[in-house]
Order: C-alpha cells, then structure tokens, then sequence
DNA sequence: AGGCCTATATATAAGGT
DNA sequence: TACCTTATATATAGGCC
C-alpha cells in the first residue's frame, strides 16, 4: 500500500516478504486491541501462517474469548468437514471411563490431554449438528453476526 | 484519529458511538481478511461488543481456524477464571447417561444441548488446569506466537 | 532481526444528503 | 438508516542502519 505507486506484482519474495508478513500482523494486532479498549469490547484474532506458524492476541485473552465464542449459538453451524461415527465416538469414550476419574487429582498435563478428549468429542457433535444444517439448506459464511442483547 | 485535531474525550455518545463501532468493526474485518489473502494465511477475528452482540470473520472460516487452534498445545493455557466442583460435574455428566445416547438420533437442537453441556465439561478441566498453571506461576498473555514448522 | 524514516495508501470522524 | 465527501490520522513498503 506504500511507496510504490503502482505494486500490482503478487509478492516479492524470501525475507521482504516474512518481514512485510510480520508488519502487517503486527498492524492487525494492534487494531484489534484498539478496537477493543476502544469500545470496551472483546476481541482476539489468531492467524496461521502458510508455514504453519501460530499467532494470536486476546483482549481480554484468546482463550476467554473463545470460551464464550463456543458457548454461542452461532459456533454450533461449524463448517468443518462431516463425521459419521459420532455415535460410536461417544460411547467408546464413556465406555472408556476417563470422565469419571477424579479432576482434582490430575496434574496440568493430564488435564491437558482430558480437555483435549472431551473437545474431540464435542467437534463431532457440532460437526453432525453441521451435518443436519447444511442438509437443511442452511450454511456458513465467513462473516456473521450473531445478536447477543439488544444493541451494538 | 480524524478530522478533530484533538479528541481526548473518551467517547461522544449514543448513535454516534455505535456508527464508529460499525466502521471501525469493517476495517478490523477487512483488513484481516486483506491479511490473510495476501500471504495465503489463515485468520479469524470475533469480537463481542459490550453490549453482547458477536460478530465475527474468517478465511476460509472461523470455525476450521478454532478447530485448528484449538488442536495446538498453546489452546491449553485458558486463562479462565477458577472453578472447584470438577470432578463433581464430570461425574454427574457421565452418570446422567447423556453420552451414550445415538448421536445419529438427535436433531439439531438436541445437538446443541449436547454440544453445549460437552462444552462446560471442557470449560472446567481447562479452568482446573488454568488454576494450576497460575498456581505454578506461569500467566497466560494477551499475544502470543507458537511454532508450528520453521518458517514466517 | 529489530528499529527508524519518509512518502504514500488506507482508514476513518464528522458532517452532509 | 444508509450512502457520499472531506480532512486528517494511521498503517505500511521500501530504504537505511
């Protein structure tokens, strides 16, 4: 956007191009948190480099952030990939026994493994709920809006 | 940042307020997806408004990033706030039965119910485990960055 | 890699229609 | 309400350290 008059050229390459990548990352992170303070509101961005790379920022945190985005009504049209086995899934992890151990005596890795679990479980109910959604003419776009209260 | 030299003041108020909330909610959502287009990357933004209200963006969707972030390690650190009864609600799910109901069976509402009661079983492991991460000292930060291969 | 500079492109606050 | 317009603030590409 800069300098050039005109860069219709797709990219440049190698290290201009990392360092362009960083910049404009770090410029969207700072909108976002901006954003947020801005309007009191929350917000978080994550990106995945084409390498693979995670980055992310929260205000007041990702994770809180993508706590109550799961919570929301709008996270159950995932767009995800469909599933069948769902049933077998879910009876082969209650059969399995891992729910009822007692959380309060596992360590930060164990719990880190159960979360990880139950998670598997509840991406193959939304993603049959999907399923059911998609079959019923609805679909997800890559933009939405979903109302919560009564403004903004 | 236009148009008054100064603007300290900390917001004007009412449809004002809400109309720069839009607009600035736009941009934040175009840039992201400029961002992402231009570096073939992935990003999402979500936002919830004070009032509640969600609004979201995603290349190529929300949902396929949440899915992908929350598989990284990093998603481990929540940073929710404490919760005790874990074990408590973790047996009440399993012994109520719910699980090993046939997936297949259940419409898009029972889904949801489903998904949404697995959700708050993942929601208390993670915020055990956030307990025990903050307990061991370790914080979880607004921004973050995580390898994921060697590059960008 | 990370920081600074500068010219230019974008974003956007107010106000108008 | 939503869409222009315009003046100004930010973001940023490309250099240079």
């Amino acid at each position: 956007m800069v300098r050039r008059r005109i860069e219709i050229k797709p990219i440049e390459d190698k290290a201009k191009r990392h360092t362009t990548f960083t910049k404009r990352r770090q410029g969207l992170m700072k909108k976002a948190k901006a954003f947020a303070t801005d309007f009191e509101a929350e917000a978080a961005v994550i990106t995945f480099s084409k390498a693979g790379n995670l980055f992310g920022l929260g205000h007041p945190s990702v994770d809180s952030l993508l706590d109550r985005y799961l919570a929301e009504p709008s996270s159950q049209l995932a767009t995800e990939t469909a599933i069948n086995g769902a049933e077998k899934r879910i009876g082969e992890g209650v059969e399995s026994g891992r729910w009822d151990l007692a959380v309060g005596d596992l360590g930060l890795e164990e719990l880190g493994e159960v979360a990880a679990e139950v998670e598997k479980i509840k991406r193959t109910v939304v993603a049959r709920a999907a399923e059911i959604a998609a079959a019923e003419g609805k679909n997800s776009p890559g933009e939405f809006s979903g109302a919560g209260s009564t403004i903004e």
